[in-house]
DNA sequence: TCATTGGATGAAGGATTCTTCAGGTTTGGA
DNA sequence: TCCAAACCTGAAGAATCCTTCATCCAATGA
């Protein structure tokens, strides 16, 4: 069923010509801002046509159906937040375990912030979207890079291992989830990153004291 | 307008006699049978009302709309999660740190799965239900609850800010959301729950020290 | 017993929304 | 220039769903 239900979300036709490239991106980025101004339950199909300046049939010309356009949405900011994360894991290889675990979670929090406002929409949509999947596969991502740069830290007995870094880019991913949902304001974000560093950098260290 | 909101949710009548209150109480459950079985979207309140072997209209007599019978569905969830944190956190008063941690994080993640369908179901419910309001709500309890009971444990400098203890509770309810989505096994939550009580001590560690 | 209040019924109204498709317009190559 | 393919249009079909209200049944207590 997972397999038929991505199936189902897959865009319909492709662009070939320039002119629906940009009604693709039109369309995509309509979605963001009705979901922005109407909120989640007043999204519809003509509503965002209209936004985006073309007529439903011309949505429903290149996503199948309202679901796999917000899936659409959804998949490019987690693609988005997910490539910086990695990127900031490759950066911050061969450094101390404690300043790795800074930079990857900075750059999480960052990454969030950088678009809040839709971060909070698309959490109103992802229930009905397969959101829980592509958690599972940001997860699968992040954990990866965090793994492969967690190898190169000088200062640790050994890696912790798969299901400890899973856990805790849960716990900030949820926790990065409420501070937004219930509307933190910018400077508590900042106190927050803190926060979420020092509790990800204590768990890592017990983590990988542990497993000795 | 969250007051609006709100009060938009409350029932529209009370129970006076034994018969109501059955059959109020059998639409709730039935709510939840068709959340488990039909899905959020599938849930409808003829389908509510079928299932709990009442008419629409009685239904609509104790529910002002669709929203407010899940708020009420959602809200009962919390209380109960709620009730049994606060209770595992009077219970560990006066015991060392790392075991009042243990405790309370116990509670929550086995107060969770003794309803994971029903946490599941709901989790695709909150967010057109006030879920956040809520979130927040549970929130303020349980970090009462916490707070009081690090007050008098004996093997610490100073107790952690409210603060910190929200990003736990945040945290941990997060970890525990991804850990429910993804349809993890019992044996993987009861790892889980190890590392979460981990996680929580060494960040609670951390935070108590730091605050010197 | 009987009047009053509480409780239950369910067809029908009213409103939306998703999605299609037959037909028109634009583009790009031959 | 001309044609086929790519694109776009938007009224209309089809399907649901939420909610109400006029009406009937049950309980309570005086």
């Amino acid at each position: 069923m997972s397999i038929h239900t991505i199936t189902a979300f897959e865009p319909r036709k492709t662009p070939i010509q320039a002119r629906s490239t940009v009604t693709v991106d039109a369309i995509s980025e309509a979605a963001i801002q009705v979901l922005l101004t109407h909120g989640a339950e007043r999204l519809t199909t003509t509503r965002v046509a209209d936004r985006a300046g073309v007529s439903v049939g011309t949505l429903y010309q290149y996503y199948p159906n309202k679901q796999s356009l917000l899936f659409a949405v959804l998949e490019n900011h987690f693609n988005k937040v997910a490539s910086r994360v990695e990127a900031a894991c490759e950066s911050a290889c061969h450094k101390a375990l404690s300043e790795m675990i800074r930079e990857m979670v900075e750059a999480f929090v960052d990454a969030k912030m950088q678009r809040a406002d839709i971060s909070v929409a698309l959490y109103r949509v992802a229930a009905d979207v397969g959101g829980p999947a592509l958690v599972k596969q940001f997860s699968q991502r992040t954990r990866k890079a965090a793994e492969t740069m967690l190898e190169t830290a000088p200062d640790i007995k050994s890696p912790p291992d798969k299901f400890a870094i899973e856990i805790m880019l849960s716990a900030m991913g949820g926790a990065m989830r409420s501070l937004l949902e219930s509307g933190a304001s910018p400077a508590t974000v900042r106190k927050a990153r803190e926060q979420l560093v020092l509790l990800c950098q204590s768990y890592m260290a017990a983590a990988t004291a542990k497993r000795v």
